[in-house]
DNA sequence: CACTTAAATGTAAGCGCTTACAAAATATTG
DNA sequence: CAATATTTTGTAAGCGCTTACATTTAAGTG
């Protein structure tokens, strides 16, 4: 692999002409630029950005941290930020953080230790202390879906309890009374924020909150079957079925066919995230739209302003609203 | 950011010494090693990876090149590849290509300027010259569902004419003879090896094969409905669909449903790939199992061994069977 | 205990680039 | 055309590590 080094030799010019050749950033006149672009060419040379990297203290490349490096949710993020950014000349690197916290920190200090220049987060298990200190630390850092106390300018957030809000009431306004509710794991924050938007919707129309009406579920499609298994021996008498997303809405619907409901005549059911197979699963699903496209593009843009100074049109805006998208899953009482 | 030179001045020892520690390649002894690592802690320094791989020519992270970040199908081996390679302490560097040679290309580009140690690579659309010549050059690489002549120890494939055989195979065992094929881009080999599959099972069964029960998709759901559409004018005496994806398969059920089909009673469907969705379409999805998971874990392996000695008790195998997963939307005729 | 052998540590030369700064070449001006 | 301003190029010092080789220290031996 030829080295700079080679394409000064052959173009017959010093390295940091070669350098500011490559770079366009200084000036050189129209003759040298030729003759090393020629010797690149003809060494079929290729910067190692590895040496670039260290010298310039410049990678070029974001870090995306995401949760899991499958489903929809994260698919859309990941195609949306590499996208904007590549567009640009921007590099992702992604990893998965699992939900837990070691594995969020290990592959946070990986993005680190890879000199990232700024880092993108959909960071679930770490601690809120934690990412004040990683903004603290002068890394250009944006989190996703996830809202952290002084840290506005760099979170992107839906607005998790008006979603909650919304799936809930659309159900109250087609006349359902006994509505179920299964959850994702409460110690995240998107999914307590969707819990108390239900409530709140419940309260508005004057219907009492039952214990029994709401099982925990992970998020997972699995969770969905086994929610929908434990509303009907202890909260039978639902007629709606709210899901704090559209995995485990998907498999709270299986569920219910099997046991013998028709959808949605019999049992209504409502997502919440509006991912891409929502829509070409039987019945479709109504749903709530969860912007993950326009946050992960939000996301691209600032960094590009904040750190490469590209600017762009976009207005950055960090509240991002839900709302219904009605399909079939949701009928009348 | 600490260094190492800050590190070998808080322990009082050379800089040598500290990255001995670090590496723990070489003997240090154990009074030494604990001054290093209090320092290390002290200081909270973390190695600048960028470095380390320019220094020691080695990156410990292997490039993977994938057709997009979205979709079931590179969920899935993104995340198996990942995992297996993370658990031996290597980083994966994640990018796509689009199915466009151009930006395959810029991808591949990209991931050898980041001095990857290996490549694994899912490119559809780059030239088989190509492939051969990068591997030539000695960078490791790994090539998945594609066969390229004279790199048999590259590349690790599914017998997509195999599984094609069998879906077709499977309908005509119920009784099916007039059976529609909505197929991949037939540029691709994997689309146009299923097709053959298809054929051959016609051919043995004795029906013919007509022109007017193909349609060509793109492997997206959107070119499933349009081929199910297709179907009803210019070959409406289908009985049974087979389809090269499961993506297609799911686009073709809400098509068929629209247009007022019972599934499988008055027309079956066929899949290909078993992603995780199409167990949780309704009816469950009849499908081929295309063993991705099986795939990326091998081709993580293969880099194991071959890059970095890691060796497993896994023995490699180049070529995976498919086989038919028997659900709901295959029916008697 | 002097002498050999092995283990632990230090020295210094890179890895392939970027970028101040200095030097040389070219253009401008009275 | 000499003097000065301007543009273009070269020189060399790093960036933060690894690693061959040299040196020092500790352990083993008769």
């Amino acid at each position: 692999m030829a080295t700079i080094y080679e394409v000064s030799e052959a173009a017959g010019v010093s390295l940091a002409t070669v350098s500011r050749v490559m770079n366009g950033n200084a000036k050189v006149s129209e003759r040298t630029r030729k003759k090393v672009e020629d010797a690149m060419a003809s060494l079929g040379y290729q910067p190692n950005a590895i040496a670039q990297s260290l010298a310039s203290n410049r990678t070029n490349s974001v870090g995306l941290l995401v949760s899991e490096l499958h489903g929809s949710y994260f698919g859309d993020l990941m195609s949306t930020v590499e996208q904007v950014l590549k567009q640009n000349g921007k590099h992702v690197i992604i990893t998965a953080g699992h939900v837990n916290v070691d594995r969020e920190h290990e592959a946070i200090e990986f993005l680190k230790s890879r000199r990232c220049d700024a880092l993108i987060l959909h960071a679930e298990a770490v601690s809120d202390d934690y990412l004040r200190k990683l903004v603290d630390s002068k890394l250009p850092v944006v989190i996703i879906n996830r809202k952290v106390d002084n840290l506005d300018d760099n979170c992107f957030v839906v607005d998790n309890e008006q979603g909650g809000y919304l799936a809930t009431h659309a159900a109250i306004k087609q006349g359902h009374r006994n509505i179920g509710y299964i959850s994702g794991p409460l110690f995240k924050k998107d999914a307590s924020d969707r819990l108390a938007g239900h409530k709140r919707a419940l309260a508005e129309a004057g219907i009492e909150f039952e214990a029994s009406s709401l099982f925990e579920g992970d998020f997972h499609e699995s969770s969905g079957q086994e929610g929908m298994q434990y509303m009907q021996t202890h909260f039978s008498k639902l007629t709606a079925l709210v899901c704090a997303n559209d995995e485990m809405a998907s498999g709270a619907m299986t569920a219910a066919r099997e046991a013998g409901f028709d959808i949605p005549s019999q049992l209504s059911i409502i997502g919440f995230d509006n991912v891409l197979f929502s829509r070409y699963l039987y019945p479709k699903l109504t749903t709530i739209n969860n912007p993950i496209h326009a946050m992960g593009e939000m996301a691209a843009h600032w960094v590009l302003q904040h750190v490469y100074n590209i600017k762009s049109s976009m207005a950055i805006e960090h509240l991002f609203v839900p709302e219904i998208i009605n399909r079939d899953t949701l009928g009348k009482l």
